[in-house]
DNA sequence: ACGCCAATGTGGATGCTGTCAACATTAGGC
DNA sequence: GCCTAATGTTGACAGCATCCACATTGGCGT
């Protein structure tokens, strides 16, 4: 055993997703993950202020994850409603594969905007591109409809996170397919055309 | 000074409520609960067995609330589409009105299914009623119409409270608009129709 | 090669917390 | 009006966050 541990930062924060993933809650505490760590008590506190530093840290390895699958995503497309589309699945599959994280970017403090921006640009990007290439409405800005697109996935990664919505891959794979209907088709009765 | 306090389980949620705007965050202690309501550290557990049994009793309370603004809204429209968008700015204006109340009915322990069934059967019933009238599309059951109509104003309300949106009215007046608009007639460019 | 400093980990102390058990007060039904 | 259950109090204990002084060691400059 040595007497420096080597990296007690990352065996920490996986200690705290360990036990999230256990509890369902983010209620340990520094001293457990010390315990779990091998490691005295005091010991974390060489590498994070207090558990709220911890979580924040947690946070941007989120926000970090979110940005790479989108940017990944992005590399399967290339027509305009299609690119749309896989940024809305990376995002539910995101917010599926990695609960804990996807929790814990809702859960900042209140009113402190967090940076997902990225994530943010490459939607609205992708809007623009297809409006300029004349697929998408053009009465509302590239930024509205990117709104509308986030707060759809947003939403229903929020409720299959939190238990409201079921998640199986299966039933997972309809709702993305509704949304992506409804999102660009709309839910008015279609008269005449198609 | 009665030794009796009259209501005290009242008085201990509203200053759960009440810390929790000071400081943002339900990292409330439950001795500090009985010390703002003029009590002893024990008497809280007389009505709550600890503090998450407490949060749930409040979170009980929002969904009633939130079903309550449903109903209400609900009695403000007739026409299938605008009973829908009226139950949209309910739920949108109640997550803004009692953000603390919203938080928390995100923030259960995870997995567990919530309650605010109501409000979504008032959402479904209403697509149901428009589908009836011809004026909704028919080739997705109203279930998956109000999936996706919930998970957008979800979606924006959990933006918004959680700051990575602007709440101020005026623009929560032109997001709502704009998600109406996309919701009912999409984001596709139309061709000859409107 | 070596010495030294900053980074990292340790040990102990303090005040606050949750929780338990025994006791005190009082409201309200009989 | 009395008695019991509901409500509030007091005291005690273990665990936690946090602060401080101290111990160990990796690695940088010479």
């Amino acid at each position: 055993m040595t007497y420096h541990h080597g990296n007690l930062r990352r065996a920490l924060l996986d200690a705290a997703l360990e036990l999230f993933v256990e509890r369902g809650a983010f209620d340990f505490t520094l001293r457990e993950l010390a315990r779990e760590a091998g490691v005295t008590h005091n010991a974390p506190y060489r590498h994070f202020a207090g558990k709220a530093e911890l979580l924040a840290a947690l946070r941007e390895e989120g926000f970090a994850a979110l940005a790479e699958s989108a940017r990944a995503a992005l590399t399967t497309a290339d027509e305009p409603r299609k690119r749309v589309r896989v940024l809305g699945e990376a995002y539910v599959r995101f917010a599926i594969e990695k609960p804990h994280h996807f929790r814990l970017m809702l859960h900042n403090p209140l009113g402190e905007a967090t940076p997902n921006g990225a994530a943010f640009e490459l939607l609205r990007t992708a809007l623009e591109e297809g409006r300029a290439a004349g697929v998408v409405r053009d009465d509302l800005s590239a930024r509205e409809l990117a709104l509308a697109a986030w707060a759809l996935v947003h939403g229903l990664s929020s409720l299959i996170v939190s238990g409201n919505v079921p998640g199986d891959e299966a039933r997972v794979r309809r709702y993305t397919k509704t949304l992506d209907a409804v999102f660009f088709e709309g839910a008015l009765a279609r008269k005449r055309q198609r």
